[in-house]
DNA sequence: TTCTAATGTTACAAAACTGTAAGGTTATAT
DNA sequence: ATATAACCTTACAGTTTTGTAACATTAGAA
């Protein structure tokens, strides 16, 4: 379940809003004026911030321009309509998104998920995972995951399984691997690519992945 | 320079978007229907695709739905105006954003622009690159370039500095890269931190970015 | 079926990686 | 100015990684 705080200065919309969001699963923390947003921010680190540019007195960019010194945490711009100087500062300065009023509530929960979807990967920052089948490849540990067995794979295994899962289902030439392993700078036995395969694959079949790894021979390799 | 496909069948609107992109420095390729559009796609391989949701007879959530099966090139839906239907649809199969026609053009690039950033790192898929003031640091080698030099890093290198990268201008704690690197389940020696940072600084320094990491003594470190 | 090139396996030694310890340096509070 | 905790550097040794070589297996052409 995500949290949304929402930064609004109008009653009446914090409210239909918070129901709204409530309605459909999240979790909602209103905060209706700016005093100390920025720390109140990053005290509750909600998951995505809906921020009214338009509160009086101070304005949303400044606070978006701050928070974004410190954090990536998504931010929509709510702003009203036809303000469109608002929206392209809204963008330049860092917003995900932004609706203008008066909005649907539809559409506002599919942008919701929407940059909810689209940063869920990326903001939190350290989560660079790509997926196979059942499990999940840690492309900066080179760690595999499943269920709750993990496997260490060294350099040369994230390298052509990263390679691999990115071309996968299609045949990729030993050639290629050759080349990506080692930049065709250095002379390598041509032996050595077989190993690290065979190697790779006794790791993987150690977490029952058997014949992931499937040899076209004279052609190359290519994952299932 | 990034190369952008138009797909729209209004002949005006097709020269002005063309005309207005030219002008800010990026490629266009006009599809004036959607006759074997996904094959073309594939082949021109644009950075970015506007594509017009009201082309007769075919519509582009189709076309949409179709091409991310193949691929993650961000797609911008053009709609008119009221139309929350298509708006709500785009979104959910798979558009990374949309705009309303008549646009503004400088907002249309700035959506553009934010989009492209968002998505640059991301799509390209086996382009697993970040960069770094003048540096590509590639992260499933863990090759940092420059120019013609590369340099290695090793496993612990790779982690510290994708998760500065990651946190860019922002202070890391020591006890942040220290469950980054050894997941807590092990214990370690406090120092080997210090040392895989000063490695990791060593490294920096052999390409000229001498005060890269910063100490903020009691707090963590921080990239520059 | 038989032959052969392509691919696989294993063991091993050189090279690279990495945590530790011991001692040095530095920023900050008092 | 001084003390001290925080951080840095270096050398070292245990461990892991990796290419090689020698031999084994296999798929597919003839």
């Amino acid at each position: 379940m995500s949290k949304i705080m929402i930064i609004e200065d109008e009653e009446l919309i914090c409210n239909e809003l918070s129901r709204i969001l409530e309605n459909n699963n999240y979790e909602t923390i209103i905060l209706r004026d700016f005093k100390n947003a920025l720390n109140k921010i990053l005290e509750v680190s909600p998951d995505l911030i809906l921020l009214d540019i338009n509160i009086p007195f101070i304005n949303g960019e400044t606070l978006l321009q701050n928070l974004r010194k410190e954090s990536n945490i998504p931010v929509i711009m709510v702003t009203s309509i036809n303000s469109e100087i608002d929206e392209a500062l809204s963008i330049s300065y860092g917003a995900d998104d932004y609706i203008t009023k008066p909005y649907n509530p539809n559409i506002l929960l599919l942008r919701i998920g929407a940059v909810l979807k689209r940063t869920k990967t990326n903001y939190n920052i350290n989560v660079n995972e790509l997926t196979y089948r059942e499990l999940k490849f840690d492309l900066q540990k080179g760690i595999i995951k499943k269920d709750n067995t993990e496997i260490e794979l060294t350099k040369n295994e994230m390298i052509i399984f990263s390679y691999l899962l990115n071309h996968q289902n299609k045949i990729v030439t030993r050639e290629e691997l050759m080349t990506t392993l080692w930049d065709n700078s250095e002379y390598v036995n041509e032996n050595a690519l077989t190993v690290n395969i065979s190697r790779l694959r006794n790791k993987l079949k150690e977490i029952g992945y058997d014949n992931a790894i499937d040899t076209r021979k004279g052609l190359g390799y290519i994952l299932l």
